[in-house]
RNA sequence: GGUCCUGUAGCUCAACUGGAUAGAGCAACUGCCUUCUAAGCAGUAGGUUAAAGGUUCGAGUCCUUUCAGGAUCACCA
């Protein structure tokens, strides 16, 4: 039983001993004392009073003095207005680290027997991966990791869109001014041969809409009418009709923005369990309609096209198929939800998509629970908020983009830069200059992305580059290294840092008693990261941790400790949070260094 | 126009889900490297939590209204 229980419980039987009042130890919760007041623990006394009928500082004082008296762990408390604050001993906090110590499977609890899909990336095969992808691609990795920490049975997914118009735009542009480039003779990664195209469709199609334009046309016409645009679209009716030439060229350019996207996942440290694809789920979902119509979920208008109705749900009538028959996007979504059951019975499904999506997926979940799927209540669409630039928007139509594998590459360079300015680099292989390079840039552009709440939008300045200070990747990165060549040390002069080296030792410093506090928070973080699918809750937890060791790491001498076991015991603590930071990172995506 | 999201220090973000004097980082200023890594630590300054009402012992957090920004409301994806 954790400390934080067994006074929740003692308070309990405090209110019915002292006031013969119920108050189920489930039903109450302590909240960590304020830095300015003594104690460790405060139980608020407001709204109990009317139970108590006593002012708020006797109704506290008489709860303390229970706690005092009948609860092994409290030794002292104060009450303030009606803020109960409580004490807990000296042995006890030692306690409580030496159950953590020896935990073998830290940031791993034990299985739950669900499963779970999370769906995430999902790009576009007409363009490379931008900063927005980074947000959505580091997002789903990372709750993927908190869900498999938490016990869950997590299967990646990745749902590539490789058909549709946007793809057909890059193919008609290829042939007129592609003249069989490749990504050898071009010397361009696929990802971005293919996004090039895409950019010169638009400005081909613009300059077309203005010479129609100016013969008279309306914009609206124009749009439509353009040449180019028209032979998008015919090349769409090919695509879906088979025609052996479009299909081969659409087969070689995906084929060649694959690698190009391959290489990008690869450098993000991103990966996936299930590749689904577009071109082999989009017709899915019309037996679904058929369902639907038999079990009166769904209704038919005069012209044949089938509706939903979700007026009753607070929202409106949404088309599932069209009058001719054919898919809309939910459709296939419908089907895409089914596919994914059948293929592995999860019991949970998680969307990372963008918020510009939100009413999409509540009405796609509606139906999906109102058609009485198994699924139903596990699905979840995790919400993110756009990034913005300072400029606004970003538009990859118009090239007005931050690249991902720009930003990653200048990511890498400034912390090279910065590295070798800081002469930290003394001893390293050029390889593992560079590995530590990978770390630190990767590790600043995950944290800067993931310490935000993903359902805030959030503003990206590529002129004031992502900082290496302060609430940042590199500095949880530094501590950790700054542990473990503590722990290099420790380990040279055969100091041990066993459990058995400081059992029994009597005092704690309030340093070190805040440490443990936070240690002993990590797996609450962990179960509250799942629950509300943030990884910033993790961010956050890490970068306190990291700062309450610096504090201790600079208030507190270790190796020149005269007391032997206060000295083993500063190394053990300094392992375990070496030890959570790494565990935690881990979930954030993000490797941790030995040296930097 | 309807619906939804957001608004906290100059900037980027927190605030344990209704609790004490709203906290960190960056930027500015002041200290601390002859001791385990100064990518660090300590300190100073910075706030009418967009605004106004309301709910109650207590509101950044809940309710109403207003203002600002964004998204969405297609037989598009």
């Amino acid at each position: 039983m954790t400390i934080q229980k067994q006074i929740l419980q003692a308070i309990s039987q405090a209110f019915a001993a002292t006031f013969d009042h119920q108050v189920d130890a489930e039903s109450i919760a302590l909240q960590p004392t304020r830095k300015e007041f003594e104690g460790n623990y405060t139980f608020v006394m407001f709204p109990f009073l009317k139970f108590t009928r006593m002012k708020p500082e006797e109704s506290g004082e008489k709860i303390g003095q229970y706690l005092v008296e009948n609860c092994e762990v409290v030794s002292a408390y104060n009450v303030v207005k009606g803020f109960l604050n409580i004490s807990v001993n000296e042995e006890s906090w030692l306690e409580v680290f030496q159950k953590l110590y020896k935990n073998e499977n830290l940031g791993q609890l034990p299985a739950k027997g669900e499963k779970v899909m999370v769906e995430f990336s999902s790009p576009n095969t007409n363009k490379p991966l931008h900063l927005g992808h980074l947000r959505n691609n580091f997002l789903g990795f990372s709750i993927s990791e908190i869900l498999s920490a938490n016990g869950y049975e997590v299967i990646k997914a990745n749902l590539v869109n490789d058909r549709g118009i946007h793809i057909c735009k890059s193919m008609v542009a290829y042939l007129h001014f592609g003249d069989g480039e490749t990504p050898e003779t071009g010397g361009l990664k696929g990802d971005h041969l293919a996004g090039k195209y895409y950019v010169l469709f638009d400005k081909a199609y613009k300059k077309e809409i203005q010479a129609l334009m100016e013969k008279g046309q309306t914009e609206e016409e124009a749009k439509k009418q353009a040449p180019l645009m028209l032979e998008a679209q015919e090349m769409l009716r090919k695509w879906e009709a088979g025609d052996e030439a479009t299909v081969t060229l659409w087969k070689t350019m995906n084929s060649w923005v694959y690698e190009g996207f391959d290489a990008t996942y690869k450098k993000m440290g991103v990966s996936f369990d299930q590749y689904y694809y577009e071109s082999d789920t989009y017709l899915l979902g019309k037996d679904i309609v058929e369902e639907g119509l038999e079990k009166g979920v769904f209704f038919k208008k005069e012209n044949g096209s089938i509706w939903a109705d979700l007026t009753d749900e607070g929202l409106d009538e949404k088309l599932v198929l069209r009058g001719d028959g054919t898919s809309v996007y939910i459709t296939q979504d419908m089907g895409t939800a089914d596919l994914k059951y059948d293929d592995y019975k999860i019991n949970k499904s998680v969307y990372v998509v963008g918020n510009e999506q939100d009413y999409h997926f509540d009405v796609l979940f509606k139906i999906m629970k109102k058609l009485g799927r198994p699924y139903g209540e596990g699905l979840y669409h995790l919400s993110y908020g756009m990034v913005d630039l300072p400029t606004g928007k970003m538009k990859s139509r118009e090239g007005t983009v931050v690249d991902a594998d720009d930003l990653i590459q200048e990511m890498i360079d400034t912390a090279a830069s910065h590295t070798k300015e800081l002469g930290k680099i003394e001893g390293f292989t050029d390889e593992q200059a560079e590995e530590l390079y990978e770390m630190l840039g990767l590790g600043a552009l995950k944290y800067f992305l993931l310490k935000v709440d993903p359902k805030k939008r959030m503003l990206f300045n590529p002129q004031e580059s992502i900082e290496f200070q302060g609430n940042t990747g590199p500095f949880i990165q530094y501590s950790h290294a700054r542990i473990a060549a503590i722990l290099r040390k420790a380990d040279q002069i055969e100091l041990s840092y066993q459990s058995e080296a400081f059992e029994g030792l009597g005092q704690v410093e309030k340093a070190e008693k805040e440490l443990i506090i936070l240690l002993n928070d990590f797996e609450k973080k962990l179960g509250q990261a799942a629950e509300e699918f943030s990884p910033a809750i993790l961010a956050q937890y890490l970068f306190d941790l990291a700062k309450e060791y610096n504090r201790f790491y600079a208030e507190l001498p270790i190796f020149s400790e005269s007391d032997e076991k206060v000295r083993s015991f500063r190394v053990a603590l300094s392992a375990q949070v070496a030890k959570t930071l790494s565990a935690g990172m881990k979930l954030l995506g993000i490797k941790v260094p030995e040296r930097m």
